[in-house]
RNA sequence: CGGGGUGUAGCGCAGUUCGGGAGCGCGUCUGGUUCGGGACCAGAAAGUCGGAGGUUCAAAUCCUCUCACCCCGACCA
C-alpha cells in the first residue's frame, strides 16, 4: 500500500466557513477540502471525499455480494423508447434529465433503472430455472430537482446503489425483499450510523410494500413517527394518526360570533383569540373528480393527500380555488367553517369527536364563531383518518406514545409486484410450461448520502469524526520538527503502519504544530501520532483518538497492536 | 414556478447612495526569526469588478438586456 504525504496531496483546507453552506455536513465537507461545487447541485469530489465514497461503495459491495447479488453496469444514458414502454418518460417529467443526440434522438439520464434492468432480464431469462436473480449496480444517478439544498444530501448528480430481485413467486419475492432488508440494516450499522428502519409510501416508483432507511438527524428533510416504547417506525405520512384524546367533560358554551378582522391562518387566529391552535378547527375545502369536499381537522395538524385519497376513493386531489372556497362558504378564503355548510358533504379527521367548543371560521369575512360543538352546531358525514401522525398520537402497536422526529432517508426498499414486468412483458416458463410474470422488487441506497448523513451524525466543533470503516485514513501521522529524528521516525513508522495494512497519511508539510492538529481534527481521521518534545524523552508515541478526545503514549509494538485491536473485522 | 438576495484576487468581504486612485483580511510566493494547538517581521505576485450593449471626456458605480449562484415558499384557509 502507498504511503500517502499531505505536501502533496490535494486537501484544501479552509479556515473560514464558505457562505454557500447551510447545514453542518455541508460545511464541513468543504472546509476540509472533500467536494467543490461545480454547479448547483453537482460536485466534484476531491481526493479524501473520493476516498470516503469508496469506502461506502466497499461497504455497500461487500454486503449486496454476501446476499447473493450480482453486480452489473447500465449505462446512464437511456433511450426514451424503454421509458415509454412504462409510461414513465411522461411521468417522471421534469425531474429527469434529457438530452437529444445528433439525430435528434431523446435519451434520459437515468434517474433510476427499472427500465433497462428489465429489458435485460426480459432478454436473457427464459425460465423458472434461472430465478431468483438479482442484479445490482453502483452508479450515478441524476434527478433535476426543484431545489438542490444541503451540499450532495439533496444534488442532481449522486452515487446510488441500486438492485433489482426478479422472482417466480411471491413468497419467493418477499425471501428477496426481506435479504434485502437485512443487508440494509448491515450496511447502514456497518458505516457506523443512527437510524431507523421505517413503513413508507411507495411514491413514483409504485409497488406494493415498501421501507424507508432512515438515519435521525435534526437537518433530515423526511419525518419520521416513531413510538417512545415499541419498534414502530413509520413515515409521518403513512403512520395511522391515532389520537390520545380524553373524553371532554367541558360543557357545550353559548355560540359567539367573534371579529377577527384579517386574521385568515390558523397562526393569526390562535394569536389573536389567545387559544391553543389545537382549538381551532380548519376547514378545508378540496376538489377531486368527484366533486368537492370539506375536510375537518384541529389547528395543529396537517391533511394527508394519500389518506384522503384512500377514504374518497378518489385518483386526485388538490386544494380548491380561492374562487371554489368563496362560492361554496359565501366568505373570503380563511374564514370556513362547517355550520350551515349546505351542498357539500364534511368529511372529519377522527380526532375531532372527542372535543367540545371548537374555534372555527364563521362563514363571514373578517368573523370567527367560538364554542362550536360536533352535532348541535354542525354535522359530519364521514369520520376518517386523513391527517399526518403528530407528537402526542398513539402507537397503533402498543398504545405508547408517538414522537415526531426528523431524519435523513439513505436506503429505501420496494417490493414492486409485477408493475415493470407486465409493462415491459418480462415472462418466464414455469415447471408447467406456462407463461408467467416475474416478481420484482428494486432496492436503493443513497452512497453519497451516506457520507453527508455520516457527517451530519458524526461531528463536534473542530470538524469531522469519522467512523472507522468509512475514514478517508485510518492514521494521520504529524511529525511536529520538519527535521531531525522526530521527523526520520516519523517516516519510519509511518511506513511500518502501512505495511501493516493500515491507510495512512504523513503531514510532513512545514507547518507549525498546532496548524497540523487542527487540520487533522478538521478532516476528521480516527487516530492521529503526534511525535515531538514527548517522543524525543520517552522514545514512545503519542495516539490521538479522535473520538472520545484521548490520548495515550505507546511503544512502537503496543501502538501496532492497539490499532490492530481497533481494527479487527474491520480491516 | 413565485418572492427575496448576491456576483469585485483562491476564500471571506468593503467600495456602488453622490461616476474619476481597484482596496482590506485570510491564503499563496520570496527572505528572515520562530516551532506541542491555526506564529511574527519585511517584501512580492495575483482581479476581463459575472457577461453583452448603451449613456459619458471618464463606468465596479448610471440605464437596458442577459447569465450564474444562494435563501424562502410552492397543503394555504
Amino acid at each position: 500500500m502507498t504511503l500517502y504525504r499531505m505536501s502533496n496531496y490535494l486537501i484544501p483546507t479552509l479556515k473560514e466557513e464558505p457562505k454557500e453552506a447551510e447545514v453542518i455536513s455541508h460545511k464541513l465537507m468543504l472546509r476540509a477540502g472533500f467536494i467543490r461545487k461545480l454547479a448547483s447541485g453537482i460536485y466534484n469530489f476531491l481526493p479524501l471525499g473520493f476516498r470516503v465514497l469508496n469506502k461506502v461503495e466497499k461497504v455497500v459491495r461487500e454486503e449486496m455480494d454476501r446476499i447473493g447479488d450480482q453486480e452489473i453496469k447500465m449505462p446512464i444514458i437511456q433511450p426514451k423508447e424503454f421509458w415509454d414502454e412504462t409510461g414513465r418518460w411522461d411521468l417522471y417529467g421534469e425531474e429527469m434529465m434529457k438530452i437529444k443526440d445528433r439525430h435528434n434522438r431523446e435519451f434520459g439520464l437515468a434517474p433510476t433503472a427499472e427500465e433497462v434492468v428489465t429489458h435485460i432480464i426480459r432478454n436473457e431469462i427464459k425460465s423458472y430455472r434461472q430465478l431468483p436473480i438479482t442484479l445490482y449496480q453502483i452508479n450515478w444517478k441524476y434527478r433535476d430537482e426543484i431545489r438542490p439544498r444541503f451540499g450532495i444530501m439533496r444534488c442532481r448528480e449522486f452515487l446510488m446503489k441500486d438492485a433489482y430481485s426478479f422472482d417466480k413467486d411471491e413468497e419467493s419475492a418477499m425471501k428477496s425483499y426481506s435479504l434485502h432488508y437485512e443487508a440494509y440494516c448491515r450496511v447502514i450499522e456497518r458505516c457506523g450510523l443512527r437510524y431507523r428502519a421505517c413503513e413508507a409510501a411507495t411514491g413514483a416508483i409504485g409497488g406494493k410494500s415498501s421501507h424507508e432507511f432512515i438515519v435521525l438527524a435534526d437537518t433530515g428533510e423526511s419525518q419520521i413517527a416513531l413510538c417512545e416504547k415499541c419498534n414502530f417506525a413509520s413515515n409521518v405520512e403513512l403512520a395511522p394518526a391515532i389520537s390520545n384524546y380524553i373524553e371532554d367533560n367541558e360543557p357545550m358554551n353559548q355560540v359567539q360570533e367573534i371579529l377577527t378582522p384579517d386574521r385568515k391562518t390558523v397562526e393569526e387566529v390562535s394569536e389573536f383569540l389567545k387559544v391553543k391552535p389545537e382549538k381551532l378547527l380548519k376547514t378545508l375545502i378540496v376538489e377531486t373528480e368527484k366533486g368537492f369536499f370539506a375536510l375537518l381537522i384541529s389547528g395543529d395538524s396537517e391533511l394527508n393527500e394519500e389518506k384522503i385519497k384512500k377514504v374518497l376513493e378518489t385518483g386526485s386531489i388538490k386544494m380548491a380555488s380561492f374562487k371554489d372556497v368563496e362560492r361554496i362558504t359565501n366568505a373570503p378564503v380563511g374564514f370556513a367553517g362547517p355550520c350551515g355548510l349546505k351542498d357539500i358533504k364534511i368529511i372529519a379527521d377522527n380526532s375531532i369527536r372527542g372535543k367540545r367548543n371548537w374555534v372555527t371560521g364563521a362563514q363571514k369575512a373578517d368573523t370567527h364563531i367560538i364554542n362550536v360543538n360536533l352535532d348541535r352546531d354542525f354535522k359530519v358525514d364521514l369520520f376518517a383518518d386523513i391527517r399526518n401522525a403528530k407528537k402526542g398520537d398513539i402507537c397503533p402497536e402498543c398504545n405508547n406514545n408517538i414522537k415526531i422526529q426528523r431524519g435523513i432517508e439513505v436506503g429505501h426498499v420496494f417490493l414492486l409486484g409485477t408493475k415493470y414486468s407486465r409493462a415491459m412483458n418480462a415472462i418466464y416458463q414455469n415447471e408447467n410450461g406456462e407463461d408467467k410474470l416475474i416478481i420484482m422488487g428494486c432496492y436503493g441506497i443513497g452512497v453519497s448520502r451516506i457520507v453527508a448523513a455520516s457527517i451530519e451524525q458524526n461531528n463536534d466543533e473542530r470538524g469531522i469524526i469519522w467512523p472507522l470503516p468509512i475514514a478517508p485514513f485510518d492514521v494521520i501521522v504529524l511529525p511536529l520538527e520538519k527535521e531531525g529524528l522526530v521527523f526520520d521516525k516519523s517516516i519510519e513508522i509511518s511506513k511500518k503502519l502501512t505495511s501493516a495494512g493500515f491507510e495512512v497519511i504523513l503531514d510532513d508539510r512545514d507547518y507549525r504544530p498546532g496548524y497540523k492538529f487542527a487540520d487533522a481534527e478538521l478532516i476528521g481521521i480516527p487516530f492521529q501520532i503526534a511525535l515531538g518534545k514527548k517522543f524525543k524523552e520517552t522514545g514512545k508515541y503519542e495516539l490521538k483518538i479522535r473520538r472520545p478526545k484521548e490520548s495515550i503514549l505507546l511503544k512502537e509494538e503496543e501502538l501496532l497492536n492497539f490499532l490492530k485491536e481497533k481494527y479487527e473485522g474491520i480491516k
